[in-house]
DNA sequence: GTATAACTTGAGTGATCACTCAAAAACAGC
DNA sequence: GCTGTTTTTGAGTGATCACTCAAGTTATAC
């Protein structure tokens, strides 16, 4: 049994997001996946099924990344909203990271790429945003109670406005910007979504 | 000569883009393009070189109508922002199409597709978001001047917001979520863009 | 030590990729 | 209606696509 299961199935699964989230499902081939996971097809096959499971797979694996992310921001901030202005910060460190794959989603270059004869993961795409969404949408509505947001606020208004704001945020840092550039950008994003918080943002 | 060069040449070229706009460069085979544009592999490379060619000038067609989209959005409100507000509120309608190729952008789809080995790619897809941010930024200034912006506004920083708010949008519409919502979303965007106006922003 | 099971290997599968080019067809000038 | 030029045609090019499987290797069982 020469393959330690678990951890070496983990470590192919990590470089196959970097390598699916650079290039993108159509993008990465088999003879770049075997190189990049140090595997060969036939146990690429046995371990994974195809291309589209071990795709599957990595989409898990990024969007349990970003939900992880998100909750440490969460969780450095007393707000709510603060909590999201801290994940926009500390989203741009990460993505200007000089080892990052791609400042763009992972999900959202998948959810741009995937055609209609691609309906599994077109819905497996729409199910993971729609997860970010739902979590969002309760965690304003909590702030909401707390009085953190305009009286009039919409929650799941304002959690799709924020989904929106993390994909423009990233798609246009996917240009060829200066890491400069995008900090700024993201500030500006936090003032435009203060119109939707009771206190004045902060800077 | 059976081809009337000029009509002919720009019906396959609004054809390739309708194509391209939506399977995106890797997705569309050789053989869609051919059923596509009705023209056999033959003469679409005496036409247009290439895979390559034929992509670059859909996407000029592309950019084409975008601008000329923005131009007409800014040409019927008083304000430059009023202009904006106007076209996120026209693109709304036009990307909700039934017979709409995608929601989302072709020029942003190809920057999350495009791979570092297609340099050439990559470079005028870049150059047509910068020509669009400064096209954006010029009628911003104006703006300025006239006293529409709050006094402290960057209005090149306030074209990367509103380009970043563009492409999410749009990036957001492509998800499987129903018209009226991206309307609202839109509104939501205009909303949060009134913290950068002088007057408020009205509905 | 031997048998059995688990797993990896990599040459090879047919299909499809972007693309070519000799031959046929459709035109213009006269 | 004939000639010369331009354009279209579509079978065919080698390369690469995702994927398979018989054979080989490495482990465990006893």
């Amino acid at each position: 049994m020469p393959r330690i299961a678990k951890y070496d199935r983990d470590k192919a699964l990590e470089s196959a997001v970097n390598l699916f989230w650079e290039r993108g499902y159509g993008g990465a081939s088999m003879k770049q996946i075997e190189q990049a996971l140090d595997m060969r097809p036939g146990s690429i096959y046995a371990t994974f099924g195809s291309k589209d499971g071990l795709f599957r797979e990595a989409l898990d694996v990024y969007a349990g990344r970003m939900s992880r992310s998100l909750a440490e921001a969460m969780a450095t901030a007393p707000s709510t909203m603060g909590g999201v202005f801290n994940y926009l910060r500390s989203l741009t460190g990460e993505i200007t990271a000089p080892d990052s794959p791609a400042r763009a989603c992972m999900v959202v270059k998948t959810l741009l790429e995937v055609t209609e004869d691609q309906q599994e993961l077109r819905a497996l795409v729409n199910e993971r945003l729609q997860a970010v969404e739902d979590h969002l949408t309760g965690l304003l509505e909590q702030a909401h109670q707390r009085g953190e947001l305009k009286a009039d606020v919409d929650c799941r208004r304002l959690a799709r406005l924020i989904q929106a704001q993390i994909m423009g945020l990233r798609s246009l840092a996917q240009r060829d910007i200066a890491v400069e550039d995008i900090k700024i950008l993201a500030e500006d994003i936090i003032t435009a979504l203060g119109a939707f918080t009771q206190d004045p943002v902060s800077h």
